[in-house]
RNA sequence: GGAGAGAUGGCUGAGUGGUUGAAAGCGCCUGACUCGAAAUCAGGUAGAAGGGUUUCCUUCUCGUGGGUUCAAAUCCCACUCUCUCCGCCA
């Protein structure tokens, strides 16, 4: 959520920002119309509401003296029912005025290059040798299903389309993952290694911004209305909602494996072969809470962090900077590590790391106090490290031989037990 | 799921209808003392919204939402969460 004062002061401004993002920016307009209503209604009901306070102890005065108060007794009952008539027009006006408020997107940062949508992203980055195949590079699916390490089939028997069953050797490649990835996090970066809940409320999805606008995109359970987290960025960061940090504790540094739920509605007919677009996938997830002045070299260090893991798994890989068109509903800036499909020949996102600056902290009231008593928003990043499905894929297509098997990289062998996969384990 | 107890400021914790937005303690900030620090003493210290804008005014907020009343942290109802006991269960 945007601060409503800078939307009131720098109303172009804002605008601007909103328009970068291939928003149409009359819901501004809109907002200042409410806003407008809303403050003069404030004013109304805070007189009424003071005048009913100073005749109310009056009246107490009076019984205390012995005096006759039933006529200002029935002048306040007739304050409070305009009060009453008027709070209900206000309630409905604030409803609005919040909604509006919840569905501005975030403004990108001013040196985040304009674009319309992903073909104007930047690769701003390559890392990496790109193996040259003796033979003809197989898809990770083909891969999978020949090793007996993936099962599309069953999955679908069991839940439906874009979801897989892991088997052996893959199975235990995933879970070698996401161990690997958390330690190296905790103990070479430096997070506080985090297991939430998958489910999540709605005041939750309402503050990393995933609602209201985008219900349609999660996983509902009705009956108890808690939605299926589509990313541990979710329960993570509303770890401090509604709390005030100290600013030595800053910044805040967490790591989380969660399974992730995404309807995709709306990637009808996107990669529908393999594991790169399913509708529940395991991540490891990067989260910071910071102080603003720091949060864009923090953001570096956070994709450090991302990339860090595809060197060390040494993996071919180029990072995408996000032009305004495609920073998405809530980040100022973004960031997009992409690891290298041989089988494709081309990169595939396997990380996102965005700088949300303080709108998902305004919306989840998450603040500190700095030395000198001040409160202020924090700033809230995170980064994928990594989308572990996407990685497997990456590893079975950049680590293929010739007869199958697909080897193990070297940093996950301990983890894995073994340094190469094959139809027979 | 059943029965009971509870939810108050950054924290602990008083407060059962009328200047109580809220005692006290801790923490924090400022000043004094000190070469400096600790201890001690004095003072200050909730948040949000709206208005005025150099220290100002008003309103709202004591889990959430309703209700009673001239007036609610305080009484009533519903819900959420926490704790204890029972049931069920990995």
């Amino acid at each position: 959520m945007l601060d409503p004062n800078l939307i009131r002061t720098k109303t172009e401004f804002v605008k601007k920002g909103i328009a970068n993002k291939g928003v149409d920016a009359s819901i501004v307009d809109e907002f200042l119309k409410v806003d407008e209503k809303r403050k003069g209604m404030i004013k109304e009901i805070d007189e009424l509401r003071h005048k009913r306070k100073v005749l109310s102890e009056e009246i107490g005065k009076r019984i205390a003296n012995g005096k006759d108060t039933e006529e200002t007794k029935e002048e306040v009952r007739n304050i409070g029912k305009q009060i009453k008539e008027k709070e209900k027009d206000f309630n409905e006006l604030n409803r609005q005025f919040k909604n509006i408020l919840l569905r501005i997107p975030n403004i990108p940062h001013s040196s985040v290059p304009y674009g319309k949508n992903e073909i104007d992203n930047r690769v701003v980055k390559r890392w990496g040798d790109i193996k040259d195949f003796d033979f003809e590079p197989r898809p990770h699916w083909e891969i999978a299903e020949k090793l007996g390490i993936i099962d599309f089939k069953r999955a679908a028997k069991i839940s439906g389309a874009r979801f897989y069953v892991l088997k052996g050797m893959g199975a235990k490649l995933e879970r070698a993952l996401i161990s690997w990835m958390i330690d190296l996090h905790v103990e070479k970066h430096g997070y506080k290694e985090i297991f939430p809940p998958f489910l999540i409320n709605r005041d939750s999805m309402i503050g990393t911004g995933q609602l209201p606008k985008f219900e349609d995109d999660m996983y509902h359970c009705g009956k108890d209305d808690l939605f299926l987290d589509p990313t541990a960025e979710v329960p993570v960061t509303n770890l401090h909602r509604d709390e005030i940090l100290k600013e030595e504790d800053l910044p805040i540094k967490y790591v989380a494996y969660t399974a992730c739920f995404r309807r995709e509605a709306g990637a009808a007919g996107k990669d529908t072969r393999g594991i790169i677009r399913v509708h529940q996938f395991n991540k490891v997830e990067m989260v910071r809470f910071v102080k603003p002045e720091e949060s864009y070299k923090q953001l570096e260090e956070l994709i450090d962090n991302a990339e860090d893991v595809l060197r060390l798994l040494n993996i071919p890989y180029q990072l995408k900077q996000m032009c305004t068109g495609d920073l998405g509903f809530t980040a100022a800036m973004k960031f997009d590590p992409e690891a290298y499909m041989p089988a494709q020949d081309r990169y595939v996102e396997i990380s996102s790391c965005s700088n949300f600056e303080d709108f998902q902290a305004r919306r989840a009231n998450i603040r500190y106090r700095t030395k000198s008593g001040e409160l202020r928003y924090v700033h809230t990043l995170n980064g994928s490290g990594l989308a572990v499905g996407r990685t497997m894929a990456a590893i079975l297509e950049n680590y293929q031989q010739k007869d199958g098997s697909v080897l193990i990289p070297e940093v996950l062998q301990k983890y894995v037990g073994t340094d190469r996969i094959t139809a027979e384990n």
